[in-house]
DNA sequence: CGAAGAGTTGATACACCTCAAGTCTTGTGG
DNA sequence: CCACAAGACTTGAGGTGTATCAACTCTTCG
């Protein structure tokens, strides 16, 4: 059976994405064997908005960030897919060129499967499409509660919400509070929630001389005060 | 065959529901007996956030808003649902409650399908899955652009944004460029752009003072420089 | 015709952006 | 391992755009 070296090493990457939970042991197998598995390295772009790409994109291991740049040359992360999300899936879904542009925060390994190989998976396997129909809501809700915040909040309740989000998504337990591990820069988190990087660096020393978070270095932060950050 | 007064008055509903096109006529009548039919009147609340329903509901006839109420008493607004929309899904895909609000902009005529007749339904036509999945897709790409738009372009750019939105939504041809029906007051379009009703009103003031559009009473808008918009 | 609601316009305040200087961090080559 | 350079981050000062508050006008409808 011709599985690739990656999948040999690291497990069935197929396994990872929730997407293809409702295969059979042996189905995995063989559309393991579909896969086409790709690296790239921080910093690299992947997909570029506007792209007609023919494949649906599975982030096996590392993080990506999706984005839109504006003419006046500012950038807005719209989603950070993470091992076992998926992109490209509006260009199989509706034939619809790429919406954004998608970068590696880290060294990252993808995998991919070609049109028609999952259009024929998504007949054979409904379940399939029920799993990325949840994922789609999923995501609606996510942009959903960034109109919102973009639309309606100001810019404390924007870095307090967002600290949340990667505490929910990056955080770990301590004995003080909730580790967090951010996944950009001052610039990143910035071009997440719509506002300069130096309003996010002001935000964030006010937040740290009030109590409520500790920055470590410029990649971690401690959450001391959930509840200060909840009630913005 | 018991289909509903409305039904019989106004042809039958289900055809114009896009995600049903996939059904045959004779299923059509089936699915018809199944729905439940409702009216509201201008300013009603259909749908109120974090409630748990368990139908999918389709607009019928009318014009409805969906949106999220902030701390401070803010509204921003996510999608305008007409005619062949529909909302709901998450409570029946994810068995999530609703993430928005919903209220009639006019007197509204709805049609409701419950949880398990739906179900039974996209067993039974998985093509009807696909429809649902592109409308999905839509809305994400609309959310997207809205993201955009609020987190990376200034007033002028998001009003302009909106109008254009507008006129392919709502205009009509006229001589002298684009005659757009406005389906909010100005405070309905602050809320849709995240701005306030007095900067929407400043913005249309000196949009039609340069000649770019031409302001028809409160309710409609001629876009006498289509252009001019899109440069923005 | 009058009242209530919606829209406009003006003055002021403030939050965020911009530009600039300085510090801290990271990576590289000697 | 240190020195240095490049990049990231922070902090400050000043400008700008939008919010806010307030007065006024226009529209709608009983």
């Amino acid at each position: 059976m011709a599985v690739c070296i990656n999948c040999r090493h690291h497990g069935l990457c197929v396994h990872r994405v929730a997407i293809f939970s409702p295969l059979s042991a042996e189905e995995s197998h063989r559309v393991a064997e579909l896969l086409v598995h790709k690296e790239y390295r921080k910093g690299e772009l992947i997909m570029i908005e506007g792209e007609q790409i023919s494949r649906l994109i599975i982030v096996q291991e590392g993080q990506v960030k999706a984005f839109r740049s504006t003419a006046d040359g500012r950038e807005q992360i719209l989603y950070i897919f993470s091992s076992g999300d998926f992109f490209g899936e509006k260009n199989l879904l509706r034939n619809q060129p790429a919406s954004y542009s998608v970068e590696a925060l880290v060294d990252t390994r993808l995998c991919m499967i070609n049109k028609s190989d999952f259009e024929q998976l998504l007949r054979a396997h409904p379940e399939i499409g029920i799993k990325i129909m949840e994922e789609l809501c999923r995501r609606l809700e996510r942009l959903e509660t960034a109109v919102e915040s973009l639309g309606a909040r100001d810019g404390d309740a924007r870095v307090s919400s967002v600290l949340l989000e990667f505490a929910e998504r990056y955080g770990e337990d301590h004995p003080r509070g909730v580790l967090v591990k951010l996944p950009f820069s001052r610039q990143g988190i910035a071009d997440y929630v719509g506002l300069t990087r130096e309003t996010v660096s002001r935000k964030l020393s006010s937040l740290q001389a009030e109590g409520v978070v500790e920055l470590i270095g410029n990649k971690k932060l401690l959450i001391l005060d959930k509840n200060a950050l909840e009630s913005n």
